[in-house]
DNA sequence: TTTTCCGTCTTTGTATACAATGCATCGTAA
DNA sequence: TTACGATGCATTGTATACAAAGACGGAAAA
């Protein structure tokens, strides 16, 4: 229910400025305002929902200002954790992470892209070994999820990604490290580009 | 009472693996167990304690590991609010926060030294003017707030803090944003030293 | 007509009762 | 003596009832 709930506000089945009451969610999901209101506390630490006291829940818009500052938050933890990760990162499984990607670089379904560009990420920050890295950038990357699927449909940019995805886990395996990070830390950048421009686009259309 | 539990855990009266019964909270807050099931909720989000479904909560141990975790995240992102903040920080604000620092630096009192320290990076913080960031820096600095008072109880450290800040506000007010960012990733490794320290110390009293 | 006050209604906050789960303990049988 | 299972207990999970707080609207007074 947590996760449901996530997900409906996060791909805009509740939009912003939505009043989520308890009663109604508790209808929703067949069950008893209690657990709604412990999932809705966890929400708004999530930063998705505002609770105002005696007053309720409500969906805070996310703004291209967020989206800056996710991303630019996501970049400088990913390249943390992968300060942390590089050393202990096996070149066995890269080498099949990469193969895997190639396998899937002519496929068109998006999720298979989106899948494999979260087995890289989450290999690589899973890898750091440190607990409180690893949740924030799980939280991130969940509040990003919606970008990185779109960011898929595009053919141009499964290209793109493929060739960057090959290119840092090349320079890893070559232990180049300056030049990993660099291209981890211009992946990030083109994400953050794309969502920005997503969301723009987005918002002309509703307007 | 969130406010309550989260110190009470922090500053160890609760210590590492202590069970938290809901029924044994809502009697010492003198309230049922609903709002006590919501607080245990948001707690373990902040990453204090581990909720296992059906069993209850327990308190988190607090390791080295975490200490090198969370001052590392700390650094990564007090230097990205920094890299905001910067083109809008107000030089006649931060000559006041300088001459209050320089004020406080004979006084014994380490309450006001942490103060003093608190002021003047929730400045640099809330100046970045994003949300997320802001709220992440937040939470970790009230997880770390056990260290950054302790630190201040020592003279020879006080001192030190002092010259340190005093020249990472020099450094912005003559808009040498390389040499600030140096110092403040200077200062923030610093005090990760010393809650290692403490850790430590803390351990071999405690086995 | 506008403003203020009061009552009602909606919605959240809290307490409590009951259900369900898991663990421990004790008894029984191999 | 040990292994297994059943029964009871401790504790969390959920529903529901009631309390409290605000929002809204209508009536009365300025």
């Amino acid at each position: 229910m947590y996760t449901k709930l996530f997900e409906r506000i996060i791909d805009g089945r509740y939009p912003p400025e939505a009043r989520l009451r308890e009663e109604t969610l508790a209808k929703e999901f067949k069950v008893s305002r209690t657990p709604v209101r412990e999932v809705l506390r966890q929400l708004e630490k999530d930063g998705l929902i505002r609770i105002v006291p005696n007053r309720g829940a409500i969906v805070i818009p996310f703004t291209p200002d967020d989206v800056e500052d996710i991303y630019e938050i996501r970049k400088a933890l990913e390249l943390l954790a992968f300060d942390f990760s590089f050393p202990s990162l096996s070149i066995q499984r890269l080498t099949e992470i990469r193969s895997m990607i190639i396998e899937n670089s002519k496929s068109k379904d998006y999720g298979k892209h989106s899948e494999m560009d979260a087995l890289l990420h989450n290999y690589i920050i899973k890898a750091c070994g440190k607990r409180y890295l690893i949740s924030m950038l799980d939280q991130l990357l969940r509040l990003i999820q919606r970008f990185r699927e779109f960011g898929f449909k595009d053919g141009i940019v499964r290209e793109q990604a493929v060739k960057e995805h090959i290119e840092f886990i090349d320079a890893i395996c070559l232990r180049d490290m300056v030049k990993a990070k660099n291209l981890l830390s211009a992946h990030i950048s083109g994400s953050k580009a794309r969502a920005l421009a997503y969301l723009l686009n987005k918002k002309h259309f509703n307007t």
